[in-house]
DNA sequence: GTCCATGCAAATGATTTGCAGTATC
DNA sequence: GATACTGCAAATCATTTGCATGGAC
């Protein structure tokens, strides 16, 4: 699983890039945990133990060349952190356009994949005119653990 | 339309919140827009031609005040502002969980409404489990204006 | 050897906070 | 008159950038 470690080097040099330790580490920390969303210091941490000497701005600079290379994707919780993680290519697995379920009790994100959203987009195209080229969608509540299965609440209007 | 000045007051009264000038105006400017979507610096510009000496804290502190009261909503772009709109309950109409479409040539912000998202969420919770409260969602492409109904590219794969 | 990439430290820029003065109730 | 709110300036904090060194090709 994973992009391989040779597909990326290839990517590079197709690029012009160099391909260095840093890099490396920095796509195989967030290929390792494709269902975990980092932020830039703890992808930061998690390099460092591994490689002591790596920058935060080196984390911060192959972030933005990754994203660049669409190699990862870019969720943003409000929380005043930018996560990032593993992308279509970068995984090999068909991961489009998953949606992503933030638990507002424990705050963890799960992944959710569906092509309704597919029939959503027709609709507006046909509606505004707005031709759209990409969606991001995020669903705020209570994971299974959290009492998302139980009925707490009687709220049927609002 | 938009919130009665009145309601406003009332609402901050029960509350025991005070109601201040800069209060009014604040709400005021996003209530007489509410497709236009702000930054706090366009807020402070705007309340400014009225009232110069008002401070940008004050409008951060507003900002938040309106927020807690969901008399406005923040929407993320993620171009480094946060931007607001007025709520529901900022002006009276039913704009219950309409989504935006943002042009990625000319940046405008469209607002639309679909009620397909309900069907979506009930999906996610019999299949995951997860209790969806409240959702976001955005829709990058290209605009009526911008080429929205103009087929200009042939990639129909990705 | 040539450049690109890195690491460090300083800069940036949106948002926040402390504090003394001011306005609301 | 008490207390919450404001305005200013300083602080904060994630992210970016300048620059000299180091590593990839």
């Amino acid at each position: 699983m994973a992009v391989d470690r040779e597909q990326f080097r290839e990517i590079l040099k197709k690029k012009g890039l160099k391909v260095t330790t840093q890099r490396l580490l920095i796509l195989e920390v967030l290929a390792s945990c494709p269902d975990v969303h980092l932020t830039a210091e703890e992808i930061y941490d998690r390099v460092k133990t591994d490689y002591p000497e790596i920058g935060l701005a080196t984390v911060y600079r192959t972030i933005q060349l990754l994203l660049e290379l669409h190699l990862i994707d870019r969720i943003n919780l409000d929380d005043g952190f930018v996560r990032y993680e593993i992308g279509n290519l970068g995984t090999g697995m068909s991961r489009h356009h998953h949606h992503h379920l933030i638990c507002l009790k424990c705050g963890k994100v799960e992944s959710f994949q569906d092509d309704l959203l597919e029939k959503l987009e027709q609709r507006i195209t046909v509606t505004t005119g707005f031709k759209v080229a990409d969606h991001e969608v995020k669903f705020y509540g209570y994971c299974k653990e959290c009492g998302g299965n139980v009925i707490e609440k009687n709220e049927k209007s609002e």
